[in-house]
DNA sequence: GCGGCGATGTAAACTCCCTTAACATGAGCT
DNA sequence: AGCTCATGTTAAGGGAGTTTACATCGCCGC
């Protein structure tokens, strides 16, 4: 909670880390109050500095939340890495880890996916973060390239079409049904059931057969 | 565009209609710059009256959102409702033509719909946001109905399920692809073929045959 | 060690916005 | 005609954003 929140008599003039410092600051609020909910002078209360100390490190509080976002696609393509396994146990079993790592990285960390999907920025506000985006978005490609390649050559769907129809699957459940507190309404099943038998039903509709 | 722009020469004393005409200056603002770019105090001046005026109509900015949110929701119902056609000429038509509906309403009424998903704003801070929106809901769900009763007896999925599929599917391509200019990328196909491919292959692997 | 430089943080000043309170206007009713 | 109340304005206090000048301190070469 108070990570970094040391007062100046603990800390001396300079803080030390403050920039990293800044980008948990503004986790944490946006994690309490939404993207929009927090200013610039907040986010430097917090991490116990003056609200010009900011600007020493982001050149307004948009790069800031920028750099949040790019932070939060690097995690991001790492859990859908570890959703995958490389395939393992199988490819079909992987994707569904995959889109099981989505939703779980949208409950696990609301406030990188909140920068980096409701933030209202740019995708392409800086190379870094496009770059970001475009490497986590990959990983299903990748996954969807893999599996694809399970269907006779004659019925292979493309896979960057299936790559996007699985994003967008995830992202609408998550964004609709995904946050505990941000849920938009009270559901008979989770999220995770929903997006479990959307792609089973997605996946059937491809032709893939379907597991015991 | 100046709407109800008229200068206080024009005008007189009062406005005549100021709570329209801060939702329709709210609304291009908006679609200007998100629903966290502007401020009351710019949607009083976009209405021609003063920084004060607004609180006559509104506790907060919130409370604007939330109308425009909730009126955003009333039309969208209509759109969604006119997609559906009364389940004409066949309930596998018209349920595609509830996603089309769907898209082309995100497309063509970015600002009612960033109001109405993307602003943060609590789904029931009001009891009428609320109500509009399980409204509109109500429609998917009523054309999920009608097309679950096609299929034989055994095999229906419930129609909730797949409401709220078809749901995330739209509200997913829409965020991520929909808006012209907060296109997350550039795509080889146009969020309308995502989606119809999407529907095509979710409603096969649930079992509807496909149209000729 | 030590002296200066560059990086980092503070203080202060200016502006703009939010919000409330006191006052002004005029539309509609009787 | 006159009252009344909804609807607007002006003004004032407080907070936040941003810039500028100043303060501190780590580091590096001597």
């Amino acid at each position: 909670m108070s990570w970094k929140k040391r007062d100046r008599e603990e800390r001396g003039y300079h803080h030390g880390n403050l920039r990293e410092a800044l980008i948990q600051a503004a986790r944490e609020l946006i994690k309490e109050k939404g993207p929009a909910g927090f200013t610039f002078a907040d986010a430097a209360r917090s991490a116990g500095v003056s609200a010009a100390a900011p600007y020493r490190h982001f050149r307004d509080r948009e790069a800031l939340l920028a750099d949040v976002a790019r932070e939060g696609f690097q995690r991001f393509e790492a859990m859908l890495s570890t959703g995958w396994a490389g395939g393992k146990p199988d490819a079909l079993t992987a994707f569904n880890n995959v889109g099981k790592a989505y939703l779980a990285f949208a409950r696990a960390e609301p406030a990188y996916y909140a920068a980096m999907f409701e933030s209202g920025l740019p995708p392409d506000l800086n190379a870094d973060l496009r770059a970001a985006a475009d490497r986590a978005f990959g990983v299903l490609r990748s996954a969807a390239d893999a599996l694809v390649a399970l269907l006779p050559a004659g019925k292979r769907p493309p896979a960057l079409m299936m790559s996007l129809h699985v994003w967008a699957m995830a992202h609408g459940i998550a964004s609709l049904f995904g946050r505990g507190d941000a849920g938009r309404r009270t559901l008979p099943m989770t999220a995770e059931e929903l997006l479990e038998s959307q792609m089973l039903i997605y996946l059937q509709g491809l032709g893939f057969p379907q597991k015991v």
